[in-house]
DNA sequence: GTAATTGCAAAGCTTTTGCAATTTA
DNA sequence: TAAATTGCAAAAGCTTTGCAATTAC
């Protein structure tokens, strides 16, 4: 199970003059289990698989160190908790305000948004903690132009 | 003070069955007031300027119900409180990571954009509820490439 | 041994909600 | 008058924090 992404990670820490613990291991190895975003609640029921024990708070405290260590991202997405992904998985999530669908796409996506905004401002993009919001596909389908629909999914 | 934008919300409350209370036109004042973004909070702040009584959780109804009128719009910009616009003011947020900044930029930027996640995925972005982040123009130029820097701005 | 990390419990902050009192139409 | 809206206070949901106990180095 162990992976040499959460090897790499963990060298990270100690080089930054963090410990390398137990719960920082099993936080980095439900990261990579779950490949896509989970909360930070998911992620904890997710360590505590293997440690039982693992405190929620810990779990936060190692995401906000991962982050700082540019090793894991956080997005909003829409309402609700922040969900987690690891550096790696650079992609971009278009929440639908109509059934909270989730649609990924990829960072090469954005490339001209990017150029024309970096032209524009001087304003850098950040490749990881993008969040759009729209309707998709099939609530588009099912009536086109609804404004207020059955209201966005919230919470 | 009165505004022809408040009197058509008011119009438009209305007309959805809704009844036309002073609290509601004192929010939709506070919004045109203060055209740029807002917290809910700050709404109440001002509200009270004209209506002292005015209840916090009276602006978080009353922005509710605007925002299912598609009149007004929340946008989560980073961390902290949502941010409250009205709908005519199309505009989208890059937050910078390291200094807090909020870059505008026009609606406009994004067709491109637009145009590609449609045919890509058939997803509709929405016109107003972005929030995209990055390091601003000044960040970029003091630190061409810090992944930690001092941090992002949180809370 | 010493400094960093964890667990626990409590608090913080934003937002929502139940219900009685008030206001609008 | 009837139905919608408000105020209040409490609760909910996510996240952070203080502090004593534990653990890594």
């Amino acid at each position: 199970m162990s992976d040499e992404r959460v090897e790499a990670a963990m060298e990270r820490i100690r080089a930054n003059g963090g410990r390398a613990t137990v719960d920082r291991r099993a936080v980095l190895e439900a990261l990579v289990r779950n490949a896509d975003h989970a909360t930070a609640e998911e992620l904890a029921e997710l360590v505590r698989a293997e440690l039982p024990d693992c405190n929620l708070a810990t779990v936060y405290r190692t995401l906000e160190l991962l982050e700082r260590l540019g090793i894991a991202f956080h997005v909003h997405l829409g309402h609700g908790p922040s969900q987690w992904h690891l550096a790696e998985a650079v992609h971009h999530h278009l929440v639908c305000d109509e059934c909270g669908a989730v649609v990924e796409v990829g960072d090469h996506v954005f490339d001209p948004l990017r150029r024309r905004i970096l032209a524009d401002t001087g304003f850098v993009l950040d490749p990881h903690h993008f969040s759009l919001s729209g309707r998709c596909a099939r609530c588009v389908a099912v009536s086109p132009s609804s404004t207020s629909g059955s209201g966005p999914a919230r919470r």
